[in-house]
DNA sequence: AACCACCGCAACCGCACCAAT
DNA sequence: CATTGGTGCGGTTGCGGTGGT
């Protein structure tokens, strides 16, 4: 059928062709009033780009068009030459040795097609995002984890491949440069201030927080939660950012609201297309806190409004089935986020959602492993029996933290949402198995104190004016909140009792979830210290960190 | 045999980056 | 410094094939 109708325009074309030559002699290097063929490529047209191919070289692909007189924009030139006709394209299925690799680069690349067809000779990006996204589906349907437990087991303890840890890792050259220009700037950052900024090497690869954010694309036809991609981030930096004026940060990191203008809110919440339905109020507008990364002058890190911005819009996302939030009338919306973040209805639907193949790797698989039968069973942890005390075992696992930053060396790319799948190594109870998550929480290291992320059955629910603030600030800066800042300016109590800020950046962007902090020795929920529901936590399961050390 | 739903692939689209002007 | 053109990337779409009923 395909092959019949590829002969019927192969014909087309050559009745055409007349009018192509005629065209030519007359071409005078304008494209004016000529419409450029669309659609499948006929193997007349193939063999235009062949031969000019042949004598020119590949690029100045617009020129083919002009030379040749074929009738199709430059782009499309390229894109057929380089996903059929340049040689040694390897055809056909793909390999078992060849998903194998696919299953481990996208474990730590996520979804960088053309860096990740670099290490396969022969195939193209488009070949390697088609057969990922067809693997997705078929393994969803199958009820099957994405990543088969040897590539869980390879890159959660970084044995990867020769392939692509060993001598045949591309070298950075080969790659594109803007890879990695960005990212290293972060990165340089990051590791200057080891040592002064706390847990800074266990911070997640800021990079792959975007493409984290990425996984949940609004635009996805796949459905999801939060639309991020780089060019999102761009453009909201340049959309929205203006309205703050980060010369005006403080050594502290603090962003004073003397500096912001007077509709910063508005256009803010306008940005979000939202209305915030709570005033900021003057004690909110005394300062307001930014992330290292803004600290360190590197506003492309600090994505605080951008975060908020990017949730926002998601939730009108009309793809998105938002059970029973539209069968009655929805609540205000700071609090619907918390509601539907903490409601079981939706959170399941986001969990169907999270298959998306926009995803960053290990993570899209830890948000499918959850929504699988097999790991349905959410046995949550009794509050009380595990939250004092951790088994060497427990303390061992706490040293994957190392081991991701070994990798962030030896993985010569900042870009890598490795970052991402570091969530796995911080916490392999939410990744691979359930079952090794029943049997051993997932410990952490943590300013040198053990913590443990336990699921707890509720989340401490903070009295209104708490709640309003919490939802102000979940509103305002979700990925940026200074949770020790927060927590010592309103509730008085000693920050060096909650967690870092870093931590929450990494537990409120990374595992997404609502986290509670229990500061040692103590049950007392007061103490305890919830922060930030934010509208893309949603991860099912809440977890309480409870300080071991 | 006809219909339908699903699947996979090829191609397109929008965007960002970069270099040249 | 702004603009423009070329290029590449990731996400999405549309069409033909395939299998089930």
């Amino acid at each position: 059928m395909r092959r019949m109708k590829k002969e019927i325009e192969d014909e087309m074309f050559h009745d055409g062709e007349t009018e192509l030559q005629l065209y030519d002699e007359g071409y005078d290097g304008s494209a004016c009033g000529v419409v450029l063929k669309k659609g499948p490529w006929t193997s007349a047209e193939d063999d235009i780009l062949v031969n000019y191919v042949k004598k020119n070289g590949e690029g100045n692909w617009n020129a083919v068009h002009k030379h040749t007189g074929l009738l199709r924009c430059g782009k499309s030139c390229r894109l057929r030459w380089a996903n059929h006709l340049r040689p040694n394209l390897k055809k056909g299925t793909f390999t078992a040795a060849e998903e194998q690799l696919i299953c481990e680069l996208h474990a730590k690349m996520g979804n960088k097609w053309a860096r990740m067809a670099s290490f396969l000779p022969g195939r193209t990006d488009n070949e390697i995002k088609n057969y990922w996204n067809t693997r997705i589906k078929r393994r969803h349907r199958a009820g099957l984890p994405l990543y088969p437990p040897e590539v869980w087991q390879q890159v959660l303890h970084g044995q990867s491949t020769d392939r692509i840890n060993g001598r045949n890792k591309v070298h950075p050259d080969f790659l594109p440069k803007k890879y990695f220009d960005k990212h290293d700037a972060i990165f340089d950052s990051l590791k200057d201030n080891h040592g002064i900024l706390p847990y800074v090497p266990e911070l997640p690869d800021i990079s792959a927080y975007g493409n984290m954010l990425n996984g949940f694309d609004s635009s996805s036809q796949y459905c999801s939660f939060v639309p991020s991609t780089s060019s999102n981030h761009k453009r909201f930096q340049e959309s929205t950012m203006p309205f703050l004026d980060f010369s005006y940060i403080d050594r502290n990191g603090f962003y004073p609201f003397d500096h912001v203008q007077d509709d910063t809110f508005d256009k803010l919440t306008q940005s979000f297309g939202v209305q915030s339905p709570l005033d900021p109020g003057p004690s909110l507008h005394s300062s307001m806190c930014y992330s290292h990364s803004i600290m360190n002058d590197n506003s492309s890190t600090s994505k605080p409004f951008e975060a908020a911005k990017l949730e926002l819009p998601s939730l009108q996302n009309s793809e998105i089935d938002l059970g029973s939030w539209v069968t009655s009338p929805p609540p205000p919306l700071l609090e619907s986020i918390d509601d539907f973040i903490q409601s079981p209805a939706p959170i399941s639907t986001l969990e169907s959602d999270c298959s998306s193949p926009q995803n960053s790797g290990l993570l899209q698989s830890v948000l499918y492993q959850r929504k699988t039968p097999s790991s349905s069973k959410h046995q949550y942890y009794d509050n009380s029996s595990n939250s004092s005390t951790a088994t060497p075992g427990e303390r061992e696992d706490s040293s994957a933290l190392n081991m991701y930053e070994t990798e962030w060396e030896d993985y010569a790319d900042p870009v890598s949402p490795f970052g991402a799948s570091s969530i796995l190594n911080e916490c392999p109870a939410v990744s691979a198995n359930r079952d090794s998550l029943d049997e051993q929480p997932p410990v952490h290291n943590i300013n040198g104190n053990i913590v443990k992320l336990e699921y707890v059955d509720q989340v401490w629910t903070p009295d209104d004016s708490e709640n309003q603030i919490t939802s102000l600030l979940n509103f305002s800066r979700p990925d940026f909140l200074l949770a020790s800042d927060w927590y010592e300016h309103y509730s008085g109590h000693d920050k060096n009792q909650t967690i870092t800020d870093a931590t929450s950046m990494f537990f409120e962007d990374q595992l997404a979830t609502n986290y509670k902090h229990t500061p040692a020795g103590t049950s007392n929920p007061s103490q305890v210290w919830e922060f930030g529901s934010l509208a893309w936590n949603n991860m099912p399961a809440v977890y309480q960190i409870s300080d071991l050390g």
